[in-house]
Parts: structure tokens; sequence; C-alpha cells
DNA sequence: GCCGTTTTCGGCCCGACTGTTTTCAGTCG
């Protein structure tokens, strides 16, 4: 499937013609198939092949060659000529933050800048402050961000490591001699931000194996000694700049090299801690009991044994199995020891409801009956579908005329589907608080989702003041997107999330945990902390099209995370039973 | 670039903020 591949060359080639200045529309046009190819459900090589390139919306008859001839070269003509314009490091320019593409211009063309290298070096030298439009503030803010780049690289987005990370280890189980194939790492943990796709192997002959997956893995894989005596280790690029990284053992290794692997490590040393006061220690991925055999009895231990499954070295430690997602390295051991883990971690079938969506009639890319279909897809037994407030013009924002139509036709599609709608809104909260449509309109409403989408420079203090409103407001119920961060790309805007929380509480607002895979908002740390303070948490997915629906998993593994369960989410819950533990209008 | 109950050309989402300016270009959401 080269969907992925093929979406990338088309962002670059979109990126090459903004430095360019080439027409924002040509522009728009290339961004907009290289999205619609991250979503297409189905291989790009058969739309092709059967002829319906032309089906797919934003494909006309330039596009659809340049589809063809990278299906059957492997390039594409436009973006080689491109490229010899400019080279395709100053692109990397672009994702330091109040660099654009005119600016990235500006600084190959004078100062022949084309990587983020020169460009430190170039403004630790001063030499961007002399350019026009340049100043010495710019240039502080080029070194910021730069630093803040260094400190995210290598770095990606959860959900952007879990795609490929999941289809290698499908390629992996198919190989002959695979007898076992799990992820480990941050992924398994849940963590949002993880450096490569980690995996673990269990095969009796390993060699062989490696071998394998060194093949699929491709030309670049590299093949090394394991940390143990007897595996191997190979790694290499997956999808999307991601590098997945594999350890083969033998399958009585397998167990302990999962736990291991898993990590983090200052967790495998608390386990490794009690285990040793149980009379255990590792020699490399055996546990040997340092118990004198005939004081055990005779032969009734073996004192050398591979753990059997994680459940089972968990056993030998004294403690229950710990979920990889609960596995912090902080406090989790003594509360698993004490019996204070939650009996069962949420997961996704447990989620009945999306109360965070959009449609074509803002800035989502689908009708309300997609959304409804694709809901239904999904195995949801209800939607609240939230378009953006007027304030925020870029996408569309229904004006309250508008959104009085939407609210007729929601409805209307309601009944004549049988599927449950709560029509509602993702309304701007302003700077001073207030939010974006008058009271009685947000009191016509079933479901007010109410964010920040602008002013992210105010201070702490109006910050906070601005959402310390919106949990006011009688018909707000939930904060969206509560931080405002992007993963890897902005931090929060600034804000005392503690008292925010507190206020949500006392009031009786959720507080939205966002699974778009840019987002992860609140982060497990912060949905853990409000679930301790008694604040109602949910999972949505901000889905802008019925296949971002699928964004829920990256929720639910935050809120797993987060050591949420079930009985701690709102949209568990049946339609009913939601509404009714809701705050109430007032 | 794409698209058409506006149908083969002329539209296609816009407004605010920032740093550099002295009237604005570039970036961002």
């Amino acid at each position: 499937m080269k969907n992925l591949e093929l979406a990338a060359q088309f962002d670059r080639i979109a990126s090459l013609l903004e430095v360019l200045s080439e027409s924002p529309f040509k522009i728009r046009a290339y961004r907009r198939i290289a999205r619609t190819l991250l979503e297409l459900p189905e291989p790009i090589e058969d739309v092709a092949r059967e002829g319906r390139l032309r089906e797919i919306p934003g494909v006309g008859d330039a596009i659809a060659g340049k589809i063809e001839e990278y299906l059957s070269t492997g390039r594409i003509g436009l973006l080689e000529r491109l490229k010899q314009q400019i080279p395709e490091g100053v692109l990397e320019l672009m994702a330091i933050p109040g660099i654009g593409a005119r600016t990235a211009r500006l600084l190959y063309e004078q100062l022949g800048v084309a990587s983020l290298a020169e460009l430190e070096a170039a403004a630790r030298a001063g030499r961007i402050r002399q350019l026009k439009g340049m100043g010495q503030r710019s240039e502080a803010a080029i070194l910021e961000g730069i630093q803040q780049w260094h400190r995210q690289a290598g770095l990606h987005p959860m959900p952007y490591v879990l795609g490929p990370a999941e289809a290698l280890a499908a390629a992996v189980q198919k190989l002959p001699g695979v007898a076992r194939v799990d992820l480990a790492g941050a992924v398994r943990r849940a963590e949002e931000m993880a450096e490569q796709a980690e995996l673990v192997v269990a095969a009796a002959d390993v060699a062989g194996a490696t071998g394998a997956i060194r093949v699929q893995l491709g030309a670049e894989a590299l093949l090394q000694p394991g940390p143990w005596p007897g595996t191997l280790r190979v790694s290499g690029p997956v999808a999307g700049g991601v590098t997945a990284e594999v350890l083969v053992v033998p399958p009585e290794a397998y167990a302990a090299a999962l736990f291991f692997r898993t990590g983090p490590a200052r967790h495998v040393e608390q386990v490794s801690e009690r285990l040793a006061d149980r009379g255990w220690r590792w020699e490399g991925l055996r546990l040997v009991s340092s118990l004198e055999p005939e004081r055990e009895g005779a032969s009734v231990r073996d004192p050398s044994r591979a753990p059997a499954s994680e459940p089972d070295m968990y056993r030998l430690a004294g403690l229950p199995w710990i979920p990889p997602e609960l596995r912090w390295g902080e406090d989790e051991v003594e509360r698993a020891a004490r019996g204070e883990l939650p009996p069962r971690l949420v997961e996704v079938s447990d989620i009945v409801g999306d109360l965070h969506t959009h449609t074509v009639a803002s800035d989502g890319v689908a009708t309300p009956e997609e959304m409804v279909e694709g809901a239904r897809a999904s195995g949801l037994r209800y939607l609240a579908v939230t378009d953006h407030s007027p304030s925020l013009t870029i996408a569309r924002g229904l004006t309250v005329e508008r959104l009085r139509a939407h609210r007729q036709h929601l409805r209307a599609l309601s009944e004549r589907t049988g599927f449950p709608l709560l029509t509602g809104a993702e309304v701007d909260i302003r700077p001073d608080g207030t939010l974006d449509y008058p009271d009685d309109v947000l009191a016509s409403l079933d479901w007010v989702v109410a964010s920040i989408h602008s002013h992210f420079r105010l201070d702490e203090a109006a910050q906070t003041r601005r959402l310390l409103a919106a949990c006011e407001h009688p018909a707000v119920k939930v904060l969206g997107h509560p931080t405002g961060r992007l993963l890897g790309r902005r931090e929060g805007y600034p804000v005392d999330l503690e008292a925010v929380l507190d206020r949500a509480a006392e009031t009786g607002t959720a507080v939205e945990i966002n699974a778009s895979p840019d987002r992860l908002d609140l982060s497990a740390r912060w949905a853990r902390r409000a679930r301790a303070l008694g604040v109602r948490i949910v999972v949505s997915t901000d889905a802008h099209s019925p296949a971002q629906l699928g964004f829920l998993r990256y929720g639910v593994l935050t809120a797993r995370h987060a050591g949420l369960a079930p009985d701690d989410l709102l949209n568990t819950r049946p339609l009913e039973e939601l509404i009714q533990s809701v705050k109430p209008h007032r």
C-alpha cells in the first residue's frame, strides 16, 4: 500500500510550491490530496488499477497523472524538478515556529541556509538579524525554536509510531519460524511520545527469524547482537520516518525479554527489587534462586527458571500482573502490592458515544449523514455533532442562523435514521472568558464543548480566567482539548490547570481527553489528576471525517495510561444515563 | 491544482497577531 508515501510526496510538492510562492490554490490542491490519501480506506494501487482515480474528490487530470506516474516509476517528475530549484532541506526550516515559506526562501536565497544546522549557525553568528524584515527578536525566537526542536528531535507522537509498529508486527507474525510478536517500549506503555517502534519476537531459530525480519525491513536494515547472549537485534526504517527495532529471542526467554523491553527502567528496577526480596535474581533472562535448595525441601524447586509469562514473573515478585500502560516507574508497584490497581482498564469497546465531531457545516470533510454512517460502522450508539462557532472564521464557524438550520437538519436526520444525535457546538472561549454564542442559543443545544482556539499568548492568569469562566457557564458540558498543546509542535498555553480542574469538579463540568493523534489533550498525567479530583472525563475524537472516528483508540490508550476504568468516563454510559449525569442547565 | 443545480471560466475559507515597521508582510490557526 503506497498511500502514505504518495501522500508524503504530494505534501513535499505543496511545501516546495509554497516556498516558490506559487498559487495558494494550487498548493491547497496538493495538500488536500495528501490529506485524502492518508485517510483513504483502500490501497491507492487498487483504485488506480480499476481506473477509479478520478472518483477521489480533489483528483483531476494532473494529480491522477502524477499518481500513475509514481505507481509506475516510483518518482514524480514535478517533485524532482522542484528539488532542483529549492533543496529539500529548506523545508526543514519551516518546522521552526515563525518561519514560514517566505522566510525559508529568504534564508536560503540571502544566506544559503538549507538545513536546521545551517540555520542555527547563521542565528548564532547574528546574520539573521541583518535580513530585511528580521530583527534581534526574530533571531532570538528562531534560536529558541531550534532548542525546542532539539528537545523533541527523534520523538514522534505515539499514534504515528503505533500504526507502523502494528503493521510490522503483523507482517513479522507471518514469517516462518516466528512464534510470537508483541510491541514493547514506550508504545506498549501508551506514552504520548515515542522514539521508535519496538518489537519483541520469539523464535526457536533466532538467527533464521532475524534474517527473515531483516529482509522484511529492507535494504537499510541493520543487524546487531542483542543485549543478552543468544538474542539478535535488527533495526531499520518503517513508514512515516519511524525507525523500528526488533529484538529476537528464544521462546523460553520471551516473557522476560518483553518485560525488560517494555520498561521503563525504574519500573523494571522496582519489580526486580521485589524479586530479590523473595530470593530471585536475574541471570540474563533467567531467574535464579539464591535460596539454599535443601531449605526448600529436596527437588521441590528448580533453582533456575525462565518466567513462562509476564504474569508468572510478577507472581514470583508477589505482585499481580501490572498492565503495561500503568508502568510509570512511580508508585504503581507499591499500589499493586496493596491491591490498589484498577480492576479493569477501559477498552475501546466500552466507549459507546463520541462527544466531539465536525461536519462539512464547519471544517469537517464529511456530511452529517456520512458521519452517522461512520459512527454506526464503528459500533457507536450516539454522536454529538459539535461544529465550530463563528469567530473561528477559517473553519467556517457557524453563525447563529446557520447553526439553527444545522440543528434542524441534525434533528431530522436523527429521526430519519433512528440514530441518536446530540446537536451541539464546539464554542470558542473568547479572550475575556465569554462564549462565542449568546446564552439563549447555547441553552438550546444538547451538547456544548467549550474550547480555546485563539489568543494563545495571553498570560497564565488570563488563560486560567477564561477556562474558569467556561466552567461556570451553565451550558458548557465539557472543556475541549483543555491545554491546547500540539504534540511535538506547540506547548499548551500557560494555564493553572489544577485550579481549572478544581472548578470543573465543583461545577460538574467534564474535561476531554481529545484523541486526535496531534493532541492527546488532556495528557495521561493530567487525566489521572482529574480523576483524583473527582472531575468527570470524556474521551472524544474531534473527528473531521468518518475515518477519524478511529482516533478513539489513541484517546482510550491515553485513558488507560491514566489508569481509568470504564466507570471513570462519561461516554461509556448509555445516552439516557449520560444526559442525566451531566450538569443540568441552571 | 480542482470544480460545476454558478458547468469549461472564474472562483476557491479569513481575520488577528507579531515584529518589523511608519503602512505592512508574514505567520498562524
